[in-house]
DNA sequence: CTGTTAGCGCCTTCAG
DNA sequence: CTGAAGGCGCTAACAG
């Protein structure tokens, strides 16, 4: 290991193949003008000699990384998981690689890992999850690549490249959802209403729900971390009310399966006496007893539709659309009554 | 968006400073051989022209790019995002960036990967999880950078750095916290057997432990696909025998959990009618009722760990250990009866 | 402490 | 179709 093997060039190459290394570097890009019989002789050479290019070197001199930038807030998350899936997938595909970065939405760590991906000359750069501040705008805006963003989306410079879903309204759907099956007394388990990406646009589809049937009431709104036990808690809280609600939407699957087993834990029936709506549509929502009726959002095309957009960007290719709302969809399983209402 | 801004290079700024480019280059390495005062005004004048250092300019004459590689099987598995997590944070400290590239443990997708990697110049390589092959091993030796082997192990070139945990001992205590139980009939739903890393391995444990107790049967093995689903199908095959198996070992949570339900969707009480046992500890265990019992495996310091141990070999460190086995543990929850065998 | 001078390995005109 | 030559932006001796 670390052996410092004397590195062979494209130079060498070239001199043992007998041919320029303008020759050697046309074929090793695949450039057509080369005679067929030269072609063949200096692969076989680089072939023998274990010729590999240096892509550093081809980076500086092309100005082309295939290299993205991708800063997302927690990968361990399966949300965003499944999103960088979908996302080095086309990556992939487009023989580009990505540069991985956790930011755990602290601005700074943001702001800094996004200078760092420049400086590394990623050729875009995709910014997941993160809320947008004037700082953000204005290193983004100052970058010579392209920048797009996913799951997220910018509320003030308009024009900046996005593909999410249309957290408001998906809010409202599932809240509707549970008015719809007769429920009054309906709790919210949300996430911090400081989040502009979540927190508050989905706290905001909930109230308007609520509100066009005059139930909205500030009592049963409690504020999660999107984490498992924070929803276990919240709901535990919510359902030893007296009178308390008898549904609950939680703004993401986690928090959902947490108010599930507060209620089991209370020793009460889902959906019989509480029902659960939960919002995402990560795997765990397919492995728990009720089955989680949620929003299913399309995390893993959201990834893909960006980092194919980023690319569209990167080659020049025309655009049509750069700011696209994916479509999402209500998955009823067992955690609430009504089934398929559309 | 893509704005061709003239780039503004070290010479630039050496010029507008009135100072050479080798002085600017010291100011922005934090070189200390540097006057106070001039190194003052040639950070002001970066900071006016918004000068961005070129890391790939940097990359190729330094010869160092702080960018590792990291092959995974799939970033979607919780247990890879946990212990990407681990290698990032880690990665981070050290001012290293990385590369991320899944390899859905495809053997031509994997080397075709970690070709690339070393054509970028990475710093050094992580492959997580997978088989190391002939080939592997091949390119690995011929590598100029450090290779470190995490959740995964080299059974033939025995001088491979590695971090994980014995499987095989793992496995079989968990198996043996079902025969303390007093179970006899304990059903299996392993991985596949022709999968060297996790899949045989932990089926051997299971084998042992039982072997020893005169117990194992072949008939109550199933082979799943370490995906929930699989768990559900195979538990629901296992417990559908008459006279079938009281307890189950699962080589990993999800399919453990399938297990789980698989026994409450047959009406059977758990861990009263049958006990189950799972390994990782992947956050689903304590996501589900009654709560797994697992073989806790610490995945994010397997990352850490791992990334540390490749860092030192960047740095040439002295190394003590190239070869660690980490210490796994049994949470035993509520899906099994025994409590805190030790 | 600071400047000069070679490259790092490759791409990309521009000739031929 | 092929070669020669000039960078890409920066680091790293080596002088001074």
């Amino acid at each position: 290991m670390g052996k410092k093997k004397e590195t062979i060039t494209i130079y060498d190459v070239a001199r043992e193949a007998g041919v320029s290394m303008a020759t050697v570097s046309r074929v090793v890009n695949g450039n057509p003008n080369v005679k067929p019989q030269t072609r063949k002789k200096v692969l076989e050479t680089i072939q023998r000699m274990g010729y590999r290019p240096n892509a550093v070197a081809r980076g500086l001199a092309s100005k082309k990384t295939t290299t993205v930038g991708v800063v997302i807030p927690d990968i361990s998350y399966s949300f965003f998981a499944e999103l960088t899936r979908g996302i080095e997938d086309i990556a992939n595909m487009y023989h580009y690689n990505i540069i991985l970065c956790n930011s755990d939405l602290q601005k700074m760590k943001e702001l800094q890992l996004i200078e760092t991906l420049l400086e590394k000359q990623v050729d875009g750069l995709l910014y997941l999850g993160g809320e947008v501040t004037e700082e953000h705008r204005h290193i983004f805006s100052g970058a010579s690549v392209p920048v797009v963003l996913a799951a997220t989306r910018d509320e003030v410079d308009r024009s900046r490249p996005f593909v999410t879903i249309d957290q408001v309204q998906a809010a409202k759907d599932a809240t509707q959802v549970l008015i719809e099956e007769g429920h009054r007394r309906i709790g919210l388990i949300g996430g911090p209403l400081t989040d502009p990406i979540l927190g508050y646009p989905r706290y905001q589809g909930y109230k308007e729900a609520l509100e066009e049937h005059g139930l909205f009431e500030e009592q049963w709104v409690r504020i999660g971390n999107y984490r498992y036990p924070s929803g276990l808690q919240a709901a535990t809280e919510l359902l030893s009310i007296e009178e308390g609600p008898t549904a609950i939407f939680a703004v993401n699957d986690e928090m959902a399966v947490g108010a599930i087993h507060a209620a089991q834990d209370l020793g009460k029936q889902v959906p019989g006496d509480v029902s659960v709506i939960g919002f995402d549509n990560i795997p765990l929502a397919a492995q728990v007893r009720p089955l989680l009726s949620t929003v299913s959002v399309p995390m893993y095309d959201i990834g893909a539709v960006a980092m194919r957009l980023l690319t569209k960007y990167m080659n020049d290719e025309p655009i049509e659309e750069n700011q696209v709302l994916l479509p999402y969809r209500l998955e009823l399983a067992d955690s609430t009554i009504a089934k398929e209402v559309k």
